[in-house]
DNA sequence: CTGTTAGCGCATTCAA
DNA sequence: TTGAATGCGCTAACAG
C-alpha cells in the first residue's frame, strides 16, 4: 500500500500520449491557457475524462511554488467557540479555493514551536493562527519564510503579519463596573490552568481594576472540566451557605457549573450570586438561568481572519487595514443583576 | 508575494554546498539513514541549523509518493459532536506523525463529490470520512486511487475501506420501548432538513417500530436553529396547553429548545412532556432539566477511526477488524420519566 | 561511507 | 498553436 500514490494514478503523460499531444498542451488545457485550438482542447478534455485524470496538486505546487493551501493553527482542546472559529475559517478558505491544513498545539511552548515548523515544511501559502502560547518570537520564524500570517487575539502588525485583536477586556470592565455601581464589591475569577495569556491578561487587568476600586478580587483555580468544577462549587457552597459575590468564568460550560451548583444547593442566581461567562456561545442563552456573557460571533471572527489572509496572500497591497480589531459585547442575561436589557 | 515559497527557502543544495557534501548525504541525514559518519552527520546537522533549513514536505512527498497527510471529511455545519470527533481525529493523526487536511462538505451531493476529488488531487495517504451525503458510489472513486478510507457512521468494508458504524438505533428503540412500557403512546420526531441519512434511517425505523406497536408517530419539520425551534415550540405549546407525549430531537441544543419552551410556558418536563436527544454531548447534563440522551464519546469515535486509518495505511494486513461498530448508550436523565438510573 | 544520476508530476520558458 | 527542454526540491538506486 505504500506505493498507492503512484500505482494507479493517471499522469499528465498518459493523457498527452493518449490524446496525441505533448504534455505541455495538456498542461495548458488544465490551466485554461488561451493558446490552444478549440479542437485539441476538446480532444484533451475528452481523454482526461476517459482516463479519469486528476492533476497532482503536489507536483503543481512544486512547479509553481504555490500550494493553494492555508494552515490553521489552534489549541488542541476543542471548545464550542474554537470550533465555530474553525468552521468560519475553513468555509471561507474553501470559497476562495484554498485547502485547509489543521495544526493543533498542546499548551506547551515546545509543541507550539514544532507546529510552526511543520507549517513551514508543509508549504502553506499562508496561515491563520489562534494560539495563546505563541509569542512574537516563535512567529518570527515564519517571517523569514515570508509566509503571510493572520493572528487572532493579539495586535501584531508587520510586513508579513496581520491581526484580528479580540477585545474582551472593555466588555468585562463594563460588566464589573455595573456590578460596582449597584453596590457589589466581591469578584471571584475562575482560573483554568494555562488557558493562554489572553485569559491571563484579562485576570491581571481585572485584578488591577478591582484593586483601584477597592473591590476584593479572589481567584479560584479549577480544572477545565464542567463536572469537576460543579463538584468543587457544590462543596464550596455547601460549606458556605451564604456565599455571595460575582463569579467570572472563562466559558459557558464553566459558568453553568457555577450556576447549576448554586441552584442545586438552594442559592438563588442572580440574587445570591451573580455569574458571568467571558466567552459566550449559544449555550449562554440555552442554559437556565441564562448566562450573562460577552458575545462575539466566533464564526465571524474566523471568517474575517481567513478573508484577510486570502487578500494578504494574493494582493498584499490591497489589504489596507492590517489590524482589524473586534470587540465582544456585554450581553445581559439572567445570571447577573443588571437592569434588564431592552433588546432581549 | 506569489514567489514567497522560493525566494527565501533554503534548499537541500545550499546545505550540501555549505557542508561540502553531496545532496544525497544531506538527504541521508535528514531521513536518519544509517550509513553516514558521525562526523559528517554532525557537520551537516550544524549547517542545517545555521542555515535554518527546513525540508520541503512537497518535494519529499513527490519523490516518495507519500505525503504523511490524511484527509478528514466532515459536513460543513459544525456541531459540538462533530468538533469533538474532529478533535479526536487530529490528535491521533498528529501523534502518528500525520498532518490533517480538512474537507468540509455542504449538504449537497455535487459538493460532496467535488470534495472527494480534492481529496484525490491533494494526495492524501488516507482519509476519514463522516458525511451522510456520500453514498458508496461516490466513494468508489477513491477505490480507484487505492486510498485507504475509514467511514464513520455506515458499515462498509472492502479492500480499501474500513468503517466505524454508529449504532444509535438500538438505544433509541430501548428508550421508546421503555416509554411504551409505562403507557406512553405518542412519539414526536423533530426532523431537521437534510440532517443526513443517518437521521433519516432512524426516523424511518422509528416510524416502522411505532406502527408495529400502534403508537402514534408524528413528525415536526424544523430548522437547524435553537432560536427558531424555541419560538416554534412556544407557539405550539401556547396553542395547545395540554400537550403531552415523547419528543425526540437530533441534538442537545434542539432538545433544549423543546424543554425550555415547555418549561417557560408552564409545562412540566418530564411530567407533561418527555424529551430525548439523539446525539448527546456534555450539554445533556449541563442543561436543566438534564436531557436524557444517547451517549457516545465522539472524541473517542474520531480517535478510533483515525487509529484504524493509520494502521490501514501503514500495515493493512494487521488491521484485523475492518469494521468496528460503536453503540451509543441510552442514558436516563431528568427529561424522561424512566425510573432513575442508579449509576447517576 | 559518499557522490552521481535519474526520476516524482507538472509548469514554463524558448523554439519551431 | 504546439513541442522540446529545463527545473521545482527531494529520494533512491547505483556506482565508486
Amino acid at each position: 500500500m505504500s506505493d498507492n500514490q503512484t500505482k494507479n494514478r493517471v499522469t499528465i503523460y498518459q493523457v498527452a500520449h493518449q490524446a496525441n499531444v505533448s504534455l505541455a498542451t495538456v498542461s495548458r488545457v488544465i490551466n485554461n491557457h488561451p493558446n490552444v485550438t478549440e479542437k485539441t482542447r476538446q480532444r484533451v478534455l475528452d481523454t482526461i475524462k476517459v482516463l479519469g485524470y486528476k492533476p497532482s496538486a503536489l507536483a503543481q505546487s512544486l512547479a509553481k511554488a504555490k500550494t493553494t493551501n492555508v494552515g490553521i493553527m489552534l489549541p488542541e482542546n476543542s471548545y464550542v467557540y474554537t470550533s465555530n472559529m474553525l468552521s468560519g475559517m475553513v468555509t471561507v478558505a474553501k470559497s476562495y479555493g484554498f485547502r485547509s491544513s489543521l495544526f493543533v498545539t498542546k499548551r506547551i511552548k515546545a509543541d507550539a514551536q514544532s507546529q510552526v515548523e511543520k507549517l513551514i515544511t508543509s508549504h502553506v501559502d499562508g496561515a491563520v493562527i489562534y494560539d495563546d502560547e505563541l509569542s512574537i518570537e516563535e512567529l518570527s520564524i515564519l517571517k523569514k519564510y515570508e509566509v503571510p500570517v493572520v493572528i487572532i487575539g493579539h495586535e501584531i502588525e508587520d510586513q508579513f503579519t496581520a491581526s484580528v485583536p479580540l477585545d474582551f477586556k472593555s466588555g468585562i470592565l463594563q460588566a464589573v463596573d455595573a456590578y460596582y455601581e449597584r453596590g457589589g464589591r466581591e469578584i471571584t475569577f475562575l482560573q483554568v490552568d494555562s488557558e493562554g495569556f489572553l485569559m491571563d491578561e484579562l485576570r491581571d487587568e481585572l485584578n488591577r481594576h478591582c484593586r483601584e476600586k477597592s473591590m476584593t478580587f479572589s481567584i479560584i483555580d479549577c480544572d477545565d472540566s464542567y463536572q469537576r468544577l460543579y463538584m468543587d462549587m457544590c462543596t464550596r457552597f455547601r460549606n458556605n451557605p451564604n456565599t455571595h459575590g460575582y463569579f467570572i468564568a472563562p466559558r459557558d460550560s464553566l459558568a453553568c457549573a457555577v450556576t447549576n451548583a448554586a441552584t442545586d444547593l438552594g442559592l438563588k442566581v442572580p440574587q445570591d450570586i451573580e455569574v458571568l461567562s467571558v466567552i459566550g456561545t449559544k449555550y449562554s442563552y440555552i442554559a437556565r438561568p441564562q448566562i450573562s456573557s460577552l458575545s462575539l460571533d466566533m464564526f465571524m471572527v474566523g471568517s474575517i481572519a481567513m478573508r484577510m489572509l486570502t487578500k494578504f496572500m494574493t494582493n498584499p497591497e490591497k489589504l489596507k487595514k492590517k489590524v482589524y480589531p473586534l470587540k465582544a459585547n456585554y450581553v445581559v442575561r439572567g445570571s447577573t443583576n443588571d437592569p434588564a436589557d431592552p433588546t432581549l
